[in-house]
RNA sequence: CGGGGUGUAGCGCAGUUUGGUAGCGCAUCUGGUUUGGGACCAGAGGGCCGCGGGUUCAAAUCCUGCCACCCCGACCA
């Protein structure tokens, strides 16, 4: 490709939305523009990148054994309703409807269709195992499209669903994807961690999700590194020590606390540290007030609680002041279990049941309760585990302090169980000619988010940094100055050498100054540089890897395709 | 959705306080000089100043309603 034919209009500026590195490059670079909020065009040099990740996720989906389909992105309402997702999967979902006001969506996950399209005929055990997947555009109306291509509202992804005889056939499907996972992103060069996470609004049963790992990611996630655990924050089961505690129970005594409505507050009130206090957080859970009483010095999961109700995140958000005046009798910041509106429930941490004589909120204004114990004096529902993990607690497998590290969710995977083939009623006939139902997997890849994340881990001041296997060309040929005929006529000698050898290279035959080539070039981010300057006349050019951009070498013209050939593959391409 | 902010040329911004010919840098076009790290000179094109109402002799500027976009918080591939 010749750069005078080539769409890629750089910009010198950095876009004042952009925010993030791989976004910023990818507009600077001109891979992407805007044409909405969350909604992104694709242009040349960008769709190259998009499909070269697609392709090496195909790939190993194929070699894994699943096999390749293409579902709509609109899908009809009813099926939906069938799994009672259309209500819970709540304002995410882009919904339209047709000229006969029949109601669909733009499909933000293909767990229905797909059920539907095997469930008439997929009728035996002989059938099963089967695996299928696709390449398609997802649509899902994030509350707050952010990042680029991270978190967009339009986005490629690989969703691939697994359909087995039973627990164990899921087992092994979800085995086979994981390996695939892992083929997947080490040939994208990423640095990731697979690590446990919360099902969500996809199913009930154990799920992964693999992070790249980078400083901008929005998935937070605790690692252990003594031994392999690694979770998200919002799965990571927390040990949280309880301090010595009284021998004995004590007298409850209310006790006048003016203004002091915070856990920092109360903390210089008594001089007591947080441990000595338990807070009473109010939700409204559809339509219902709900307590969650949890140790004082530690911070609530919001998606534990969420799994604990069986609720949506939609569904749910802290209690307005309104709304705790109304259950508590008291401003906001003296809640407490003991005397709440009757219609409130109580959740309580179970670590809460090893604390004794500790302070919580009196439901009344400038009042607490001291030496309250749970039992005695308050009851609820206790929950396991209702907190968030934090750095330094302890390993839930090995008991070594725990690390955490930020990323991006590239991909998932899920083991649905019987989730979705239970209200599709999707089954079998077994050797026994007995009726089963279908045990599901899902598996997800964002290719659209994979490509910022290669770029949030492989960039520099310059531009990107394209590992060879995803950048839009591995070569661009650089003549300095295009009016000298030594330069121009040897630029285009190894322009034509290098694409009959099967590189992907690109011509700057650009009437520009070498600086500008040589910015786009590093802003671009191609694997390899070839300047065809001043040496021209005797068969010498510069030889520059991008990811070394510092180090120029001068070869002569000969070398340069057996040069560019080894490299390439020694970064993993097939020449 | 809550809080904050911004909408002026393709990109980055000034101008709005105090109403009076719509500007600057980059990019683009023409001509010339230049050619190893985002050149220089001369000239040129490009604007529903987010949209609608209102006030005024006069609105980018004041009032008002709406919309879009961005950031921070809660959710996901």
């Amino acid at each position: 490709m010749r750069m005078t034919n080539l769409y890629m209009p750089t910009l010198r500026e950095v876009p004042s939305e952009a925010e993030i590195p791989s976004h910023q490059l990818l507009m600077r670079a001109g891979m992407i523009r805007k044409l909405v909020s969350g909604v992104y065009s694709y242009l040349p040099l960008g769709h190259r990148v998009l499909k070269k990740v697609e392709q090496i996720v195909r790939e190993e989906m194929d070699a894994s054994g699943s096999q390749e389909v293409l579902m709509s992105a609109i899908q009809p309402a009813e099926l939906w309703q069938e799994t009672s997702r259309w209500e819970d999967f709540g304002p995410e979902m882009f919904r339209l409807k047709d000229r006969s006001e029949r109601q669909f969506c733009l499909g933000p996950t293909h767990e229905e269709i797909f059920t539907d399209l095997i469930r008439y005929e997929v009728n035996s055990y002989k059938q099963l195992p089967m695996n299928l997947y696709q390449i398609q555009t997802k649509y899902r109306d994030e509350k707050r499209p952010r990042f680029g291509l991270i978190r967009s509202r339009e986005f490629l992804m690989k969703d691939a669903y697994s359909f087995d005889q039973d627990e164990a056939g899921m087992l092994n499907s979800y085995q086979e994807m994981w390996d695939a996972y892992d083929r997947i992103f080490t040939r994208l060069g990423m640095k990731y961690r697979v690590v446990e996470g919360d099902a969500g609004a996809m199913g009930n049963g154990d799920s992964h999700e693999f992070t790249a790992m980078c400083e901008v990611g929005e998935s937070n996630v605790a690692y252990c590194d003594a031994c392999d655990f690694a979770a998200t924050d919002e799965k990571a089961e927390t040990i949280v020590p309880i301090p010595q505690q009284d021998a004995e129970e004590k007298a409850l005594e209310k006790v006048d606390t003016p203004d002091v409505g915070t856990i920092e507050d109360l903390e210089k009130f008594f001089g007591f540290s947080a441990d000595r206090f338990m807070k009473t957080l109010l939700y409204i859970a559809k339509d219902r007030v709900v307590a969650a009483c949890i140790p004082g010095h530690r911070e609530i999961n919001e998606t534990k609680l969420l799994n604990a109700l069986g609720i949506a995140e939609h569904d749910m958000e802290m209690a307005d002041a309104e709304t705790v005046k109304r259950v508590t009798n008291a401003e906001v910041g003296f809640a407490g279990p003991i005397g709440l509106d009757k219609d409130v429930e109580v959740l309580v941490d179970s670590r809460v049941l090893k604390m004794k004589n500790f302070v919580i909120g009196a439901n009344e204004t400038d009042k607490h309760y001291i030496n309250a114990n749970y039992g005695r004096d308050f009851e609820g529902r206790v929950i396991d585990d209702l907190l968030t993990v934090r750095v330094g607690d302890a390993c839930p497998k090995c008991g070594a302090p725990l690390v955490m590290d930020r990323g991006i969710e590239v991909g998932n995977i899920f083991q649905l169980g019987t989730k979705y083939s239970k209200p599709l009623n999707a089954t079998y006939l077994d050797q026994n000619g007995k009726e089963q139902l279908i045990w599901m997997g899902s598996y997800g890849v964002g290719v659209s988010r994979s490509v910022a994340a290669v770029i949030e881990q492989n960039h520099d001041e310059f531009g990107i940094v394209w590992p060879a296997v995803v950048a839009p060309f591995h070569v661009v040929v650089t003549p300095i100055n295009v009016k000298n005929d030594d330069q121009r006529e040897l630029a285009e000698k190894l322009y034509e050498d290098l694409k009959n050898a099967g590189v992907e290279v690109v011509l700057d035959d650009r009437k520009e100054r070498p600086g500008v080539k040589f910015k786009d070039a590093e802003l671009i981010g191609f694997p390899i540089r070839v300047a065809v300057g001043r040496g021209a006349a005797e068969n010498k050019v510069e030889y520059v890897l991008r990811r070394d951009v510092k180090n120029k070498e001068e070869i002569a013209a000969e070398e340069v395709v057996a040069r560019v050939k080894e490299e390439l593959r020694a970064q993993g391409l097939n020449l």
